[in-house]
DNA sequence: GAATAACTGTGTCTGGCAGACACTATTTAT
DNA sequence: ATAAATAGTGTCTGCCAGACACAGTTATTC
């Protein structure tokens, strides 16, 4: 990853542009990482091909070479303008209400952009954006008791639950149409070999279908950072 | 996904084979998985291609098409095959000594398997092992007061905290030998920046390292998780 | 025992993909 | 005016998943 990963960092972060002596380009790296989120929001992540995106710019495959190492970096950038910025800071809130409010905007981002499911897999270089929303659950627990690794672990926390439920309510959702749901599948399966996994059977059975696990799992974690900060500011 | 699913749930939850007619199959769904686990654990999900596979166990790409439909149901298959079980019951240990043991367990799968992030990402169709974990948490928080589907929300919230955790470690890991950590990356990305990024500047100044996040994490779903329950059981 | 039907493994082909490279046209610096 | 750097293009290679037709093999059926 070693040159891609400096490239990367030039693109997310390095300065805007270069006045320079050839031509001047028609395209800019906004418009490309818009066409690549257009085509990822209608079509998935699967469907962004350097062709596809040159294609909805009227441009040819090559010429995004031009702006873009590779198709890596173009995820990237579609990423960062994906993901967009945390939600602004309510003065007045505690940690608890903010860390609440970023989860559910995270959330809905996931909603909104599901394939950033699939572009965030794996090691990569964070935009600023991105960076920015880590930067807002250390900001809300400061002062509280936790040391800086401790906040840090709590931002992967909450970002790890947000991301999990979403992955979950994805494969809920009929993505098509005459898709099966995959828990339609998951429940039959579990009843038919009821034997095997008595306790999901049993679990399963009481079908209320709330569809509550994002809450579920942010109140367990603030809770139990609650009873961490209660712990050490005494 | 309609007709894939349903092959997919034959691969992985149907009878072992039928006895047929024609000549005798050479291979094995066992084998060809194996191959898959073996390309995926040296060179990455990205390099297990049908070739790859079928030229290991010294057949040609087609003949794998005799057992598996696609390359989805191949993974999904590899996957099975990697994750294993859930890790024995001891008896007399609580759910919380359980549910510990049982992070840790999964978090040594997702470790020496690290291909398992990018195989299990997007709606996919579960294995009876990899049901077998949900089991065993859902089951391990039985009689605490808890409903059903409050039970399989605690399963999802912890296994989404492994795999966060599991995620940001390989990120960390040096791969090959001459990559960039990713980490080594972000820390000067955010120092340079460290206006836009204060609370996370302050944070990781502390450079402690001690790598604990894991645990971290699931100190604080299990207080979480404690609180409710002794809410719940008075 | 012979015919038949079902199955296994193979070779060939298509369409799509990322990306290397050489080329032309354009614009600015000298 | 000339040279250098750059933008967009067209062509080419190699890899991929998978469709399909084929030849060889084996159990079933007559």
């Amino acid at each position: 990853m070693g040159e891609e990963t400096n490239e990367a960092v030039r693109l997310l972060w390095g300065p805007p542009a270069k006045p320079s002596r050839g031509p001047k380009p028609a395209l800019s790296l906004a418009r490309i990482a818009a066409a690549g989120v257009e085509i990822a929001d209608t079509e998935g992540l699967g469907a962004v091909s350097m062709q596809k995106v040159a294609g909805l710019l009227d441009f040819t495959k090559m010429s995004l070479y031009r702006y873009v190492p590779g198709k890596a970096e173009l995820v990237a950038l579609m990423v960062e303008a994906a993901v967009g910025g945390p939600p602004p800071v309510v003065d007045g809130l505690g940690w608890r209400e903010q860390l609440t409010a970023w989860a559910k905007q995270l959330a809905r981002s996931f909603t909104e952009h599901p394939w950033l499911l699939d572009a965030t897999v794996g090691p990569r270089v964070m935009g600023p954006k991105e960076l920015g929303w880590l930067e807002r659950v250390v900001a809300a627990l400061d002062g509280h008791g936790l040391t800086g690794p401790e906040r840090m672990d709590a931002a992967v926390l909450l970002a790890g639950h947000v991301r999990g439920i979403a992955e979950q309510a994805r494969a809920a959702r009929p993505d098509g149409s005459p898709e099966t749901e995959l828990l339609a599948v998951l429940g039959p399966l579990v009843h038919q070999h009821a034997d095997r996994f008595p306790a999901l059977a049993a679990a399963m059975a009481s079908q209320d279908g709330r569809d509550q696990a994002l809450d579920f799992g942010l109140e367990r974690i603030l809770d139990g950072l609650e009873t961490l900060i209660t712990r050490r500011t005494g």
